[in-house]
DNA sequence: ATTAATAATGATAATTAATACCACTTTATA
DNA sequence: TATAAAGTGGTATTAATTATCATTATTAAT
């Protein structure tokens, strides 16, 4: 954790740019959310409970900042409402997501599913990608087992759930 | 054209629904600018050139009944705004888009990508799929291209242009 | 055909996420 | 220290979307 935070600190230095205390408050919230898919006021209510001080504006141009420094990123299912999700360290590409149609729960997906598709596009659209996003909309593992709880074999391999909203 | 616009009167008339005035001007718009991602806004100044009286709700409620009924997509690029996309007709998945951060273009990619992707994720996280959404966001082949315009090569294999705005 | 119930519309108000603005504070630089 | 630059907080503003409601059009019943 204080390392994570002296590495972004590190990262925002060499674009010239401070670690603020309000920043910093933020990049917690982040962290210690991390599996979560937080709304910028979402981000700003629980930094509030630290930092009762800082503003919603401040907020919004930290995650700003934090986004243009490809640091969190930020994606849009569908309910208007930007949510902000720190990437990975080291992850070569931006993770996937499963938004449940029953519960509204949001699974991730780690694994790079796109690396055959991205040669596909680059190759025969000329298309120079640079980012991507890629979420599916269905029925988790959760809610189709809704009765049946036993049965092992229905259990996902992976998971990692997360909630919106 | 009159065939397409029939078919979609019987969608709606199947689940009780009448294809009014209104929403014929607004499906007739939403054809004519298929190749688009066209807002709401968008729409409504399109729609009052033939239909000078329509309201800016009734187009907002026509494109939420299009989108329940399937004919047509929702889908942001993160710009803000909802955009909408007439879903082709007989096609089993929805269509993928590669947004070029350059020039804000938006080209499309009806081949279906991700067939195996999907097979891997209905498998391995047991999610049942019911829908997706694909955006690549890069260099699109004309930005690439600037300056060069000859090398017949790098023309992509297939190619839809499309605005965003 | 007349009437009553239902569906749809248009104008506008309300809501809400996000941004703009501006005075004030903190930090860096000379 | 003086001065400039960066950052902040409160609030006004913008803009997309939704809610409200009186009016109109359509359908069903009598
Ligand atoms: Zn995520
Ligand atoms: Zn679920
Ligand atoms: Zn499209
Ligand atoms: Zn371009």
């Amino acid at each position: 954790m204080e390392q994570r935070i002296d590495r972004i600190k590190n990262q925002l230095h060499s674009k010239s740019y401070k670690l603020t205390p309000q920043r910093e408050a933020t990049v917690r919230v982040l962290l210690e959310n991390e599996e979560d898919h937080l709304s910028a006021e979402d981000v700003y209510l629980l930094v509030k409970e630290k930092a009762p001080e800082i503003g919603l504006a401040t907020v919004y141009r930290t995650l700003e900042l934090l986004n243009e420094l490809e640091i969190v990123d930020k994606i849009n299912f569908g309910d208007g409402v930007s949510r902000y999700d720190l990437r990975k360290e080291g992850a070569a590409h931006f993770h996937h997501h499963l938004v449940c149609i029953e519960c509204g729960t949001v699974d991730e997906i780690q694994d790079d599913l796109l690396g055959e598709v991205e040669k596909v596009v680059e190759k025969d659209w000329n298309f120079k990608i640079k980012d991507h996003r890629l979420t599916f909309h269905g029925v988790c593992h959760r809610c189709q087992n809704a009765g049946e709880e036993s049965e092992a074999e229905k259990k996902p391999k992976k998971r990692n759930q997360v909630k919106v909203r």
